[in-house]
DNA sequence: TCTAAACTTGACCATTTTAGTCAGGTATGT
DNA sequence: ACATACCTGACTAAAATGGTCAAGTTTAGA
């Protein structure tokens, strides 16, 4: 069970930009500086952020992306939603006919398994982008 | 995000060997059957759990594994920790002197992940096997 | 107008991890 | 003695990860 680097660099790089959207649009060059991912990378991320329009792009010279919200109405289930990192902890689907392993019924550890992914999401849900911002102001020197 | 079977499968053949470990041990051949995981997979899965000291194993003809502790005593927790399921979100280390992205500072969602990880590792330090027994039997038909 | 900055998009790929299999043991109850 | 069952290491095919590369399009500003 480990957070893959997609969703992790999304995070990252959002809060990055929250921090300086209010007066340009900032360019995936400075984050990609400033947070140390590369830019390739980072442009495959935000063409995913854009189509689920947590960010909008300004073309041009002096371009760059701004968010398409208030930091408090992003969650972080939007944002991991947003680059496919997937919180299904098993594969054993609710509706299934067949059930889990192949058998007639729910494998007898089926129930945990949702409860956990109900844990887990509830915290990404209560998680906005304006948390982390606060949150990183406290703690920087 | 997502658990690897290897742990799935640990904890699916702990609730299994709980329920019938009363009367005899029970072999691997038996969970292999009932759960429908390869021996061979058990097997290794069996050598960390007994390592670990929440099974024991008794040799010869009749012979198999029986829970070491109260089902009440074995959290999902120590199975995880026992078949290697790592709960690690992110690779920054709590005590590295060079930071996380290999800048001086703690990457800007360091706070969150360590957040994250211990909500989800509170989950499961508060769920034993004694537990999913019981929900087992609810929702059985 | 021209050009460079910046976004857009798809294709590709090396490495690592996962989810096992295979093989050859060793121990022990009957 | 022998079948059953545990014990252990080595190996591997397939998938996922974490990117890179290439070839654009769009637009602001000189």
């Amino acid at each position: 069970m480990k957070l893959t680097s997609k969703g992790r660099y999304a995070v990252m790089a959002l809060v990055d930009l929250a921090r300086f959207d209010n007066i340009n649009p900032v360019s995936l060059r400075d984050i990609s500086l400033r947070q140390g991912i590369s830019l390739d990378y980072l442009e495959q991320i935000f063409y995913k952020l854009k189509k689920n329009e947590i960010v909008k792009s300004i073309r041009g010279t002096q371009g760059g992306y701004v968010l398409n919200k208030n930091p408090n109405d992003i969650k972080l289930t939007n944002i991991f939603h947003a680059v496919d990192e997937k919180v299904k902890t098993v594969q054993c689907k609710k509706e299934s006919k067949k059930g889990c392993n192949g058998k007639a019924t729910k494998c007898i550890t089926h129930n945990l398994w949702d409860e956990l992914e109900i844990h887990i999401n509830t915290f990404f849900e209560n998680k906005s982008l304006k948390d982390l911002l606060n949150n990183n102001k406290e703690t920087r020197v």
